[in-house]
DNA sequence: ACTCACCTCTACCGTTTGGTAGGTATAAGA
DNA sequence: TCTTATACCTACCAAACGGTAGAGGTGAGT
């Protein structure tokens, strides 16, 4: 028996290649034909399992979505204090987006196609995580270890816009003089993050 | 008589159409009928004037960079020194594409679909400018006025990159709180701005 | 008056698109 | 054994796609 998040293996390849070409390609750029050959069954088999394109998109969205309020809570449970927690805080979602860049380029993706759309999702998924991240921020601000200057939820959103578009992007503009690939990622996340701390923090100095 | 640059009211007319519909919705994700239609010309009138799509693309995102390299070197000129020159900087490219979130957006779709295309072009256009920049930066880090531990290529790029997602996005995420629109990309300029400027200068406090 | 380049059009092309109809093999349940 | 649901297939469809052929109109130069 099958149920609705436990599938077969075919719907489960499927699904993968729609994420993988939906991420390089765009949901314009990529035929269900082309998803279909991925996989090895033909078009109509693809149909079968998903009934719709669009409802192939919304199932590699969903999943993508689920898979983060999979993680978040576990994230939440590495409670630290300080800036312990803020660097846990990022780090997690830092290498939740870069250990698949393709959820990056997702969302990244779905944001320009459909905002209104996206807005929604953000709303149900990601809203109540941002109010722990902005509540956090405000604790910080009356104890005197963050910055009074900093708008908390545009502080938020704005690291959030960081780690996404520059982990999607990162192969486009790298580091411009390093030519080796792996230590770029490595290169690139450290100052994201210098960066988001430098930005929340008071200096110590 | 037209040139390369000076063209006719019908090209330039579907010049812009093309750019509003490919950053709204993609390439791939927009007909040379639409195009068309927006202007109020049938299809074959807009292949005499760009002979395929592909080359309406290139024109399309040709302008965008030609537009940048001709607003660059006015913002080098307002030359005045150390963290006004930053603002000066940081405040012009915010400029440039809130101007017309049209532009980022543009480059982001073209940073997902054909990020070594859109390498290419960066090294051309803008290579010199992130020069500048990091130039720029070392030397302030000799100074003392410049945190040491800044990664000046890898700053740049997160800059540029906060700002382009930013704009482009800002109509999905706005702000969570503020239902207005028009204050908002005030509110989320302001904290790019600080954000960026926080990650680079040592506290004067 | 004639030419010729410029611009726009109607009509059409082959290909690809998302999607449907309907048949077939398989395996479990009654 | 007969039925039924599942999963995959071949064959096909109308619509939309990017692009071409070729004719017609207009205006400046000779």
């Amino acid at each position: 028996m099958t149920t609705a998040t436990e599938q077969t293996d075919v719907a489960q390849a499927l699904l993968d290649a729609a994420t993988k070409l939906f991420a390089e390609g765009g949901y314009d750029g990529t035929s269900l034909q082309s998803i279909a050959d991925e996989v090895g069954v033909r078009k109509p088999s693809l149909l079968y399992h998903y009934p719709s394109k669009e409802e192939l998109r919304l199932a590699v969205l969903r999943r993508v979505f689920e898979h983060w309020n999979e993680v978040f809570p576990r994230i939440l449970q590495v409670a630290t204090s300080g800036s312990d927690r803020f660097e846990g805080l990022v780090g997690e979602i830092v290498s939740f987006f870069a250990q698949d860049p393709d959820r990056a380029r997702l969302v990244l993706r779905e944001m320009l196609d459909r905002p209104e759309h996206l807005r929604v999702q953000m709303n149900e998924y990601v809203a109540p995580w941002i109010k722990i991240m902005t509540d956090y921020i405000r604790q910080g601000q009356q104890n005197g270890t963050v910055r009074a200057e900093v708008d908390p939820e545009a502080y938020v959103l704005h690291v959030i816009g960081m780690i996404v578009s520059g982990i999607a992007t990162v192969d486009v503009i790298g580091a411009p003089d390093a030519a080796g690939i792996p230590g770029d990622l490595d290169r690139h996340v450290r100052e994201t993050v210098r960066i988001a701390r430098a930005g929340l923090f008071i200096d110590e100095s």
